[in-house]
DNA sequence: CGATCAATTGACTTAGCTCAAAGCATGTGG
DNA sequence: CCACATGCTTTGAGCTAAGTCAATTGATCG
């Protein structure tokens, strides 16, 4: 439970009290996380990644990727909810949000962890809104190329070399783009001399400098 | 400071405190919240409307519309800062996020009831997300006035009268659309009933319901 | 009652979608 | 270890929704 950052400094009755009402899960890649019943959840992921399905509809709209560190929360409310779907060995630690705010409300400290990363995920996501907004095809591709590699390598600049766990289809399918549209954008930034891939996954990005200059203001 | 409803139930103390590191501002129409000059942010919009418009972009993105009720929080790092612009009488009641955080740690209820609500943001901006990258330009505007009447009138089925405070610029900017398609989408709209305007602001849905099927699933 | 700025409408262009056909990885069985 | 099958990925050719440019109409305010 330690190893799950915004636990770190909680006392050991807390951490106590959550391993009481923490469910972990170590799903195979392509599995979903089980709906439960009812009520809001919220889930920490500790390994793999992950996608962020949107619900009632019928392609499946991808919401976000998580990876480990990540925080989710996932309502229940019909058109609120969503499915977390496991793209590697994924591994996380869910709570049911009433509980698990009942306990971390012994420790504002960890409550208060809890609320800066939130913060933090609404401002990721305006940001990540306006690409969607406001973004060619290029940029789109070129920005979730520098999103992936500082989150899965934690790159900032130079070079980074990555692995992406997802296929072209979900790329396209969470920045609004057809598969066919993700693969050209792919092809255009391998002829400049952006990056190189090699198998599906592989791929190496020359300055990811230079590609966040492609990916627009 | 009562009349905040994340508020309501805190202690004196806790008010007490609130009320000496708290900043009120009342802008007026399209003025914008000055920058402090440094440090993260926690804006509660207590009346009137607002644009958050996004950081070094030279056509001024907008991220958001905020309205009463609306907790903003804003972040100083050069990629996330924003400006909160009023576009109409606009009252708010402005923290230091370190120094909110520090008096809302005294109240764990308090800073449960930040942390739902801002819980709760994020998944509404996932389902924007989601409309922006995924949806024709008639269904972000339907979405857009379901939005607005829902929030600005609390209207959830039937009819719905209302005054945008944004022009078209401003809602073409927001959804990712030119000014032109939003017009065009207008009269769309316009001429097959599901709206009626009169002069530049006001709006009359006929059936929000109806408009929503528009917004697509 | 003009002056001004926002909204609408029209004609044309284009980025990205659709449909369709190869080309490659990756995994399986001989 | 190689052949082949399956499912990604890439590439190509046309089409369409939305953008651009330009002109007109309509609202608002001094």
């Amino acid at each position: 439970m330690r190893d799950i950052e915004p636990f770190a400094c909680c006392s050991p009755e807390v951490i106590a009290r959550l391993e009481t009402i923490a469910q972990r899960f170590a799903l195979p890649s392509s599995e979903a996380l089980p709906e439960t019943g009812h009520g809001e959840r919220i889930v920490f992921i500790t390994g793999g990644a992950a996608k962020l399905i949107a619900p009632g509809t019928p392609k499946g709209h991808i919401l976000a990727f998580q990876f480990p560190g990540d925080i989710v929360s996932i309502s229940h409310r019909p058109e609120g909810s969503a499915t977390l779907v496991a793209l590697s060995e994924l591994e996380l630690v869910m709570f049911l949000a009433h509980e698990f705010l009942d306990a971390a409300e012994i420790d504002p400290a960890l409550l208060r962890a809890v609320l800066v990363r939130s913060l933090d995920t609404i401002q990721r996501n305006r940001i990540r809104m306006m690409r969607l907004g406001h973004r060619t095809a290029r940029q789109r591709v070129a920005g979730f190329l520098v999103n992936m590699g500082e989150r899965l390598c934690g790159c900032t600049s130079g070079p980074c070399e990555l692995d992406l766990p997802m296929g072209r289809g979900d790329i396209g399918n969470s920045l609004g783009l057809t598969i066919e549209t993700v693969s050209r954008q792919f092809t255009e930034l391998r002829g400049e001399g952006f990056v190189t891939t090699s198998g599906r996954s592989a791929v190496h990005i020359a300055d990811i400098d230079a590609l966040r200059r492609e990916a627009g203001p």
